[in-house]
RNA sequence: GGCCCCAUCGUCUAGCGGUUAGGACAUCACUCUUUCAAGGUGGAGACACGGGUUCGAUUCCCGUUGGGGCCGCCA
């Protein structure tokens, strides 16, 4: 790797319609890197099966990719568009006798490798079609049978050097002459992936633990067409909770997902830089002025700092580290941030935010160092908002007849505050305790159970304060009222 | 069935022959506080097992066990 300048990576997503965690891992190591070295990072999308995929399929990825703040990058190019250039290649393994014609059905293969599987033996294609002889060739040809291109193994050890694993080595006769191109002439994506990481003059494969499987057949494609091989990096997988490979069934891998709750993207690559590398330090949060300090992740990522053993995705963690994000958000921001999830829930609606801008400045600062993610404010914060909020059960040990008396009295000393603030209302009820012999807490809690629902939350007398006088004493008369009731 | 890879607290990890095995999340105390969150202090908590190599193994080698991945005309 010659020159540090010419370091060329790509992120090539196969188009299944979102963006998987576990992608945007790779393509946060591969972004990194090039980053590091002031290469290029390139996106490629693997679409060569036409049949899976389209363009609307690759928009998850492109606007996470954006969101993630990773959108410098060379493309997208789309191996679907590249069709014809993959096919001379092929042409030439043929010509070279290092492929060769496969007429056979694949639903037959399918069927005797399940048969096999299934009477726990080996199977691998027994190059039949190989062997075939001119008179046998000519009439499948002349019959029109659909035919496949298969690459023909060449028989030796193959051995290379991962930048995490180290050397990793496998034996030819353990690969089957895999099909390089489909019978719809469409190339696979062994062929595909090598002929353009060639091209685009990758230096560098990044890529997930399991295409380990894949690289000595495209190292064994590299040699037969002669091309120079690019150093390759394989990521640990990200695994569940069960430690199998991160997937749908586990539930949340959509990086949408978490978006959608309230991630934020800073946090998202902090915690996922993490999952499989450490810079070598106790450090771990990289935050600088309230965001991501992308510098210092760049100048300490290398590839000789990822581990080799799988990582479990832990979603506690990563909320503690939104949570961190969200913290030293610059108040302004958090709001502006917020603003969705509070339309979302119909917490308000826009103009509503426009025209008590400053009311909602506030109930933002006082909710922002307790959210771990800005989906929070519904189930945290509802009542700053409406009157439709839940009450935590814990408001029965508020209802005995002691304490009922008691707020019944203080509903009267509040409608003397004047102005109805937190200082006021601090006084007023610290008062209302002195002269009547309880104390302040004795009052605070059932105060704030009746009128927020939560037996925790921002300090009570701000809180009352944005509420408002009039919602605070109707929320005390309803549960007065309820309880007289029953 | 074949092949490949991995193995330090529950989880993410530091460690690259000699350490009281360090940090973070979670957890448990205590502290701060009107409560919650955040913060502070402290506790509990790991080298899978068995052989080697070595004066000495968490660290190197082999095996066992356990876990994972791959074996498509998917990528």
């Amino acid at each position: 790797m010659n020159n540090q300048n010419k370091i060329r990576v790509r992120m090539a997503p196969s188009p299944t319609g979102f963006f998987h965690v576990g992608s945007a891992r790779t393509a946060l190591f591969n972004w990194l890197f090039a980053k590091h070295h002031k290469g290029k990072f390139i996106l490629r999308v693997e679409d060569t099966d036409v049949e899976r995929s389209s363009e609307e399929m690759i928009k998850a990825v492109l606007e996470g990719m954006t969101w993630l703040g990773m959108d410098q990058y060379e493309g997208p190019y789309y191996q679907s568009k590249r069709m014809d250039f993959y096919r001379k290649y092929v042409d030439k393994l043929i010509e070279d006798g290092k492929a060769y014609y496969c007429y056979c059905n694949p639903q037959d293969l399918a069927e005797e490798r399940k048969a096999a599987y299934a009477n726990k033996q080996d199977w691998k294609y027994d190059r039949r079609c190989l062997s075939l002889n001119a008179a046998d060739k000519k009439k499948k040809e002349e019959s029109n049978a659909p035919r496949a291109v298969r690459f023909l193994i060449p028989e030796h050890r193959v051995t290379y050097k991962d930048i995490v694993y180290g050397e990793i080595s496998k034996d030819s006769k353990d690969i089957e002459d895999f099909v390089i191109q489909r019978a719809n002439g469409k190339p696979t994506y062994n062929l595909a992936c090598v002929i353009d990481d060639h091209e685009m003059e990758i230096t560098h494969v990044i890529r997930g633990a399991d295409h380990i499987a894949n690289t000595p057949k495209q190292i064994l494609l590299y040699e037969a067409l002669n091309l120079q091989k690019p150093e390759f990096a394989h990521l640990p997988l990200i695994l569940g909770q069960d430690k199998s490979k991160l997937s749908k069934r586990h539930g949340a891998v959509s990086l949408t997902w978490y978006q959608e709750q309230g991630f934020l993207p800073d946090a998202m690559i902090n915690y996922l830089a993490l999952l499989g590398w450490s810079p070598g330090d106790d450090q771990e949060v990289f935050i600088k002025n309230g965001k991501l300090d992308i510098e210092i992740l760049t100048e300490r990522f290398t590839l000789e700092r990822i581990s080799s053993s799988n990582a479990v995705f832990d979603t506690t963690k990563l909320e503690w580290m939104n949570q961190q994000y969200i913290m030293q958000l610059p108040r302004s921001h958090f709001k502006n941030l917020l603003k969705p999830f509070i339309t979302e829930y119909d917490l308000m609606t826009a103009q509503e935010m426009e025209n008590k801008t400053d009311w909602l400045q506030e109930v933002c600062d006082l909710m922002q160092p307790r959210l771990k993610v800005l989906s929070d404010i519904d189930k945290q914060g509802r009542f700053f908002f409406k009157e439709d909020f839940e009450y935590d059960k814990a408001i029965e040990k508020h209802l005995d007849e002691k304490t009922l008396a008691t707020m019944d009295k203080f509903l009267a000393e509040m409608q003397r505050i004047e102005s109805f603030e937190q200082k006021p209302i601090e006084l007023a009820l610290r008062g209302f305790a002195d002269d009547n012999s309880i104390k302040a807490r004795e009052l605070i809690h059932p105060l704030r159970v009746f009128t927020t629902g939560n037996t925790g939350g921002p300090p009570l007398f701000a809180t009352l304060e944005l509420i408002g006088k009039e919602r605070c004493i109707s929320r005390i008369e309803k549960i007065l009222k309820q309880k007289k009731e029953k």
